[in-house]
DNA sequence: ATGGGTGCAAATAATTTGCAGGTAA
DNA sequence: TTACCTGCAAATTATTTGCACCCAT
């Protein structure tokens, strides 16, 4: 079922009165998949980088990876993008300012783009057609120069 | 598992030596599926198509419906796009030419736009790094003017 | 007649959640 | 001590697939 009413609309900072809603906790699991994240340069799925985990000899559950990689996704500490089968691929966040990816279909890697214009045209088109609480989901993808080189050398 | 390599680069028309792979056929429930976008105007799930097919009275499968969809979509006979749920909409397409649109997340009501300044933008972030074959997924969403003066007038 | 099309149910797969402990603060 | 955090398994959800039967061609 679609669900455009749920879909969250645009984060402002909860007006925490108190702020008794708890800090997240320093525990060795989310130590590790902070770790884990630190060391990628490109995006990586939660399975991927919960592989990568086990892999390197520490315990830690796929379900822990995942609630991790949401919290951080939400404070806006690793970006999210899907790929082409819908499946959530994560990397930690350069700036925390909006930003979006050029990102290489063959070996991953990302690099950050200058979105201003993009981000011009996103807004205006909203604006022309009367929209409010415009937002825009953008990632381009291709193929690196690495992997460009690489694919020549191979086939002709 | 994330599948860069998989994705469709580009098609091309398969190089069928005696096409004789077998044309679509005209069925009731293909029939139905194509009524059924005929008289969308903005991107549906395939469950909700499904629905709106079984409640007009006809007898349809949820994986016909899926299965048909993937034929049309494969023959750029529809539009896909993904909602932030990574869930597939699902759309009839315009025109057969290379275009983008306008999402209100309330309504679902969809606009086409005029993507020209945009295309530039990413063709350029693209040739910048030095990448080929540069692709791009770009989806705007928002509140529509309908919506957004309904929202008003419920809500302070 | 025949091979693609269909329905249904079971299978996949990614992601989420319930719950009984574990542990940072 | 006390919430939050974790692990595990079961639950959810969207989508796909196996298979026996049906029907456009």
């Amino acid at each position: 079922m679609a669900r455009w009413h749920s879909e969250r609309m645009g984060q402002q900072a909860a007006p925490q009165s108190e702020a008794v809603v708890g800090a997240p906790r320093d525990t060795r699991q989310r130590r590790a998949v902070l770790g884990a994240l630190g060391e990628m340069e490109s995006f990586r799925s939660a399975q991927v980088i919960h592989g990568s985990i086990v892999r390197s000899g520490q315990r830690i559950g796929l379900a822990t990876v995942y609630r991790t990689l949401k919290l951080l996704a939400d404070a806006g500490e690793v970006d999210v993008v899907r790929d082409a089968a819908g499946e959530q691929l994560f990397r930690r966040c350069e700036a925390s300012r909006h930003h979006h990816h050029l990102v290489c279909v063959s070996c991953g890697t990302a690099v950050e783009v200058e979105s201003a214009p993009m981000e011009r045209w996103a807004d205006q088109v909203g604006r022309e057609h009367g929209f409010s609480a415009v937002r825009h989901s953008v990632e381009v993808f291709g193929v690196c120069p690495g992997c460009t080189r690489r694919a020549a050398g191979q086939a002709g």
